[in-house]
DNA sequence: TATACTGCTGAATCTTAAA
DNA sequence: TTTTAAGATTCAGCAGTAT
């Protein structure tokens, strides 16, 4: 094949998109292929998150046996072999390459893997010029012991989870991941057991795919990383447990997958999982995405009145509401609740809300509970 | 040709660098330079394990503040720079290409970093051809947070272990982790506090190094990895942990570093450092020995008498101690020091050794402590 | 003398929208 | 594209001081 053959298909897709090919993504579907090949039949820029678990490219020795004699049922899957490091590696920068182009501007890509393709990954994704975000350990609860006691038990693998560049921005839905921690920011290690249980699909009394990865653990990067509606994408679809968890979650998906009986395995598997229903589906929403509320409307509607004193939490510092919702400080200082507020601490920034506070019956209170009844009362 | 003079030159290659050179190598001392130039000048073959804490390459942005508005004192300093991924991807191919000379065939080498640069010194790892035996994760458990709420907190760091080659040989401890482990594998996620307190070198209440190490982590390391009298160089010394915790162990270092600053802070503080007794050092590095301690050994033993009382950390719990090695409550709950631990702080998992304390002359102590004066004692 | 409270700090790739 | 302003955002551990 020539060079301008192998850039050609390269071309239109990107072109398509926009003007070409009425741009129909196949959602809430498997495609059977090829990954490298099947992504690039997928058109540019068109989905919000990737996640991929591919091939560990193992590289096991012989048999290994447990202690009491019985066998380790290793993964000797043909998928999972590659003739050379470098193979492996080309392997992996044509994937995360294609998988480039198909995200969207402000979509992201997380990657699984363990020491023996982790590092091929990250720095594949860095040369791409993804923008890395956090590496993320999974801890394994339930691992493998080291049968031989020849090394530490490998308890852990790692998820890359990197943005399209450093100024690209990406979806992280920070106070779902703060409630679901208790309240504390989550941390970059996450426990989880290995799949096991009546999670862990069979056929005839065997598993059905030698490394299916536990719900739990694609369910928190959906919920921290998506919207609900979006569309991810799983190039190495397996028995479908990103599209079991889309499902539950109502993202839309596409997998890619080579293996017929990893497929019907997925099919039967996403056909039965239950979506959430809406009110379970709300989840802790940023301040960020409330709409802002101007301190001089409060003034205007009354909740509070021009000629009030507000003081800082200590009461050190104190100021005058003004009609037009600026504040002046006793030293003749004005500006608006911010910028006084970090005037007056001498500070490069400060959030008014939080900084001022009211007397009221029950004692001081930040004015941002004043906001926050005003919301309430005009949202219906 | 006889056998002999068929062997006389590999001796002779074998015995070269001794006769060329005044091959001595320069133990327990800080070799002050560069630290491509400076390991280019040490003899190849040399070495038993290599622990390195390179430059991260963070590329951090402007000034960072906290929510409270100070300011985050950041990692800015000058040998953390460099003009772009590729020059700092070299500069790693270059130093450690070097260390797999230096490192004798059965030796081997810890690399530290953060997802900035972990998966470039992974990677290059694999490409010289070192054997990857665990990628380890140091979970921090007092991180710095993510003061933006942009991010997971970034809460562990990575450190790579790798032999000479697939073939290679190479030293680990194993029954010395499984005892440190209470007799369980030790597993590739550690948990550590970031270096702090006491340990932390200052001068003039300002942090000397702004990426100190603690000591635990790296006496963990030359623990599973060395054994006693072995040479360990660390080619990006800093204010010279490996030193100071080498000598602790009865092993020989060697430390590069470039700042004059830090050398001085290196040497006092390793001349300050203490090296265990000859029988501490025989306990730790126990072959196939370090038997499992019961807890009624000791009161059986009389390290502890029946009819003592224990306590938590914080006096809030108590607990008798049983002639059996049982603990009883005062609201008459009984089990092992694992299982009351867990009833009382109604935790799913308790480790009595540490959770448990006794009073002494010096206050409050956790009975591991016991145990540790017990193995000593009895491990001659 | 304990306990509580305040302040400081640690390898950090740390905002966003409107004008 | 650059500037300005709004306003969102932190956990554990230790040390020093106040109660």
């Amino acid at each position: 094949m020539g060079v301008l053959e192998k850039i050609r298909p390269a071309k239109a897709a990107v072109i398509a998109p926009s003007l070409a090919l009425p741009v129909v993504l196949p959602l809430d579907q498997i495609l059977r292929g090829d990954c490298i090949a099947t992504m690039r039949a997928l058109p540019a820029k068109s989905v919000d998150l990737i996640f991929a678990d591919p091939p560990y490219n193992l590289q096991l020795g012989g048999d290994l046996a447990r202690p009491d004699g019985s066998h380790v049922d290793a993964v000797t899957d043909e998928w999972d072999k590659f003739a050379s490091l470098e193979i492996y590696d080309r392997f992996t920068r044509e994937w995360l390459f294609e998988a480039k182009r198909i995200l969207k501007d402000n979509g992201a890509i997380w990657v699984i893997g363990s020491y023996h393709n982790i590092f091929k990954v990250g720095s594949a994704i860095q040369d791409l010029g993804y923008w890395i975000l956090n590496d993320i350990v999974w801890r394994k609860s339930n691992p493998m012991p080291n049968f031989k006691g020849t090394r530490f038990t490998n308890a852990h693998e790692t998820l890359i989870w990197a943005s399209m560049g450093e100024k690209a921005r990406y979806t992280f839905n920070y106070r779902s991941m703060k409630t679901l921690n208790d309240e504390l920011q989550m941390r970059s290690d996450w426990e989880f057991p290995v799949c096991g249980g009546p999670e862990r699909l069979k056929k005839d009394g065997v598993k059905v795919h030698p490394t299916q990865k536990p719900e739990a653990l694609i369910y928190r990067i959906l919920l921290a990383c998506t919207k609900p509606g979006d569309v991810v994408l799983d190039p190495f679809f397996g028995t479908g447990t990103t599209g079991a968890v889309a499902k539950r979650l109502g993202r839309r998906w596409i997998g890619i997958e080579r293996e017929a009986d990893y497929i019907a395995a997925a099919e039967e598997r996403i056909a039965a999982a239950l979506p959430l229903d809406e009110s379970a589906l709300k989840t802790m929403q940023s301040p960020k995405t409330a709409p802002k509320v101007a301190f001089g409307v409060l003034v205007e509607n009354g909740y509070l009145t021009a000629g009030r004193v507000l003081c800082d939490a200590k009461r050190k510092h104190r100021a005058l509401v003004r009609a037009d919702g600026s504040l002046e400080s006793v030293c003749g200082q004005t500006g608006s609740i911010h910028k006084l507020g970090s005037l007056l601490q001498n500070a490069p920034a400060c959030n008014g809300w939080t900084f001022w506070h009211h007397e009221t019956p029950d004692g001081l209170k930040p004015i941002d509970t004043l906001r926050q009844t005003y919301l309430l009362a005009t949202q219906i």
